[in-house]
DNA sequence: ACGTTTCGATACACCGGTGTATCCGATACA
DNA sequence: TGTATCGGATACACCGGTGTATCGAAACGT
């Protein structure tokens, strides 16, 4: 499966071979027949491992933050200013793994998923979990910096995953050696722009 | 050429056969090889074109915006609430035309834009151009209402750009009859959660 | 009105991928 | 220790797509 998912990733779910599957992973063509029915069986397996695998990272992440944030907190009385938050959020996307081969996959599967209706309502899911997820990372910064939030956080958190999936893309396009790097840099970049016309 | 962006669209550009492509426009085989070496060539070929008309389509409505919002902001004396942005932005997402199958095709563009070099050089120069061009009309939006953004409206139109191609990907993946209807829905949502969270 | 050229159709050879049937060996089990 | 089972290998038949070579006809220029 891990060299399913490398090639699903590396070359997309149509050109991917049963051959190279099973090649990538020294094993025969027959020993994949004997596992699984269809590519797209696998496929679909994968996405749901990949999808409980960044959920467990996320659910680390949040039971992190809530011991992260307070004390900092402790420090600068209870608010939080864009310098500072920088390194929190650095801190918290290092968490999430290596994202590269992960975000080809996904993009594999968000094309599928827009058409195929049975795929579609999947990732959907998927997705609201995670937002869900991440948003009440959202909401535990929010309650420990003692705002509000004036958007459901689930919400926020959707398009905040959105805009870090576009500089990771981004990033990828851009190629060398440091994606993941540049696309943190990319990403908080316009993610203290936005914080920034939120003061303005 | 029409009938390959549909087919493209649809199945993918490695599902999608050469056969299909001059089945769809009621020619046979031979006819596509007379007038284009590989489907990668048509692809890019296509990808081109469609960036050249969604261009246009951004500058008619450049051109469309300075007319409009200084004769609204007669009304209100030169400040806008966020409840007079709904239609204005609803006006501007309907001139921007059909998005489903364009949207289809971006996606599998993007794909290819991550796996080659090349192309994503390619892609990244007709980001940047969009991105530029949607840039121009938030900055006379801002410009009317008389505030400076503190992000540069380039990297803002990015942002705005993401999040209204991430609705539109959740209404297709939705699914229904209409679609562009739910995603500009859906996108009017997310953008005035973002100001409302903007005025807090 | 006559070459020429261009566009599309037809036919063919080729290849890569699929899925299945059969076989082998190792492991588990009685 | 003998037998059943299971994971994997090998081999085969099949198919769909590709690209090229050849041909006809219609359009074009002169």
């Amino acid at each position: 499966m891990d060299a399913a998912f490398e090639v699903f990733s590396e070359v997309g779910i149509h050109a991917a071979s049963v051959e190279m599957i099973a090649e990538r992973a020294d094993f025969t063509r027959g020993a994949f027949y004997s596992n699984f029915d269809t590519k797209e069986e696998l496929f679909l397996a994968l996405a749901e491992r990949g999808n409980n695998e960044r959920l467990a990272l996320l659910r680390g992440s949040v039971a992190n933050i809530d011991v992260i944030l307070p004390t900092l907190l402790g420090n600068s009385g209870g608010k939080l200013t864009a310098q500072e938050l920088g390194p929190i959020v650095a801190s918290f996307l290092e968490q999430q793994g290596e994202n590269r081969l992960w975000f080809l996959f996904q993009s594999e599967l968000r094309l599928l998923a827009m058409r195929d209706g049975e795929v579609g309502k999947l990732y959907l899911e998927q997705k609201r979990a995670a937002d869900h997820e991440f948003g009440s990372i959202i909401s535990a910064a929010f309650d420990a910096v003692g705002l509000t939030p004036a958007l459901d956080s689930v919400e926020l958190a959707n398009v905040l995953m959105n805009t870090y999936e576009a500089a990771l893309q981004e990033a990828i396009m851009r190629g060398g050696e440091h994606v993941q790097e540049s696309a943190h840099q990319l990403f908080m970049q316009r993610l203290l722009g936005l914080i920034g016309q939120l003061a303005s």
